[in-house]
DNA sequence: ATTATATTTGCAACAAAGTTGCATTTAAAA
DNA sequence: TTTTAAATGCAACTTTGTTGCAAATATAAT
């Protein structure tokens, strides 16, 4: 499915910058910070239309939000395009890299009496392969 | 234990504002955040103060940090203080109170082949037991 | 108890990220 | 092609993260 027919189904205008971000982490196997996006859109947008474009483009779930920390946050594709709602992420401590855990589950522990889930996120943090692979020093 | 033993156990100066936030924290059994710690401080501290405070105390594990998303962080006791290293945290989304679920593991999915496992972070949000039984208009 | 020393604090300053209002531009509907 | 509702870019401002430095202070040494 093109960026152009995700947004139609969505209701949302056809605007470039719309259209880089879906291509961009369609292309991308893994999660992309803003900074990263913003490299490979073919033009400049502003840091608004891609603060609100991201916005717009998560509250349709058509991408989704990883928060690593406060300070490393990337994007990939969401759960309206096909993606399992709920899925853990992966972190590299070396590269940075953030990949969705597509085909794994969450396991949630048993809350508390009278608590009621609703939503979970997990982030395994370690070493991606390529890193492992690479014996650079520390 | 008292904060001045944590503070000299740890070889750390026992100034106000560590003693302070390690105090509210052993008194309070939920996270809580920078603001709510430091409204509950006796004297007031400069928020540099209270930056570095929290830092230093999070490298000597005396507290952790729990990063609900990039603008909601709040800070429990830490694995010096006889919490367990790794538990998941509950997020309560009507009252926005943070809780570790110490006694609890956090289940680590398996990685794809030639990944290598660190550390894992699991938040549960939903609703916690006096937001239920508060049956307040949304 | 006093002095010396290494840390910590508060302030100023700046960087980075989040957020909003508004006039202009543009995509899509008529 | 015209109309109109939505998106963009810019400016402005808020909040949070971060550092350097001089003054203050906790601890070690005397």
């Amino acid at each position: 499915m093109s960026a152009f027919d995700i947004l139609s189904r969505h209701k949302l205008k056809r605007t470039a910058c719309r259209e880089g971000i879906i291509n961009t982490l369609i292309d991308a196997s893994i999660a992309l910070s803003e900074d990263e996006i913003k490299s490979k859109l073919a033009a400049h947008f502003d840091r608004t239309t891609l603060y609100r474009s991201f916005k717009t483009l998560e509250e349709k779930r058509i991408i989704h939000k990883v928060v690593v920390d406060n300070l490393m946050i990337k994007y990939a594709l969401g759960d309206a395009l096909s993606k399992k709602a709920e899925h853990p992420h992966f972190y590299c401590k070396r590269c940075e890299m953030v990949q969705c855990l597509d085909s794994t589950d969450i396991e949630v522990p048993r809350l508390p009496h009278g608590y009621a889930f609703s939503e979970a996120e997990l982030i395994i943090k370690g070493v991606c392969v390529n890193c492992k692979s690479t014996h650079y020093n520390e």
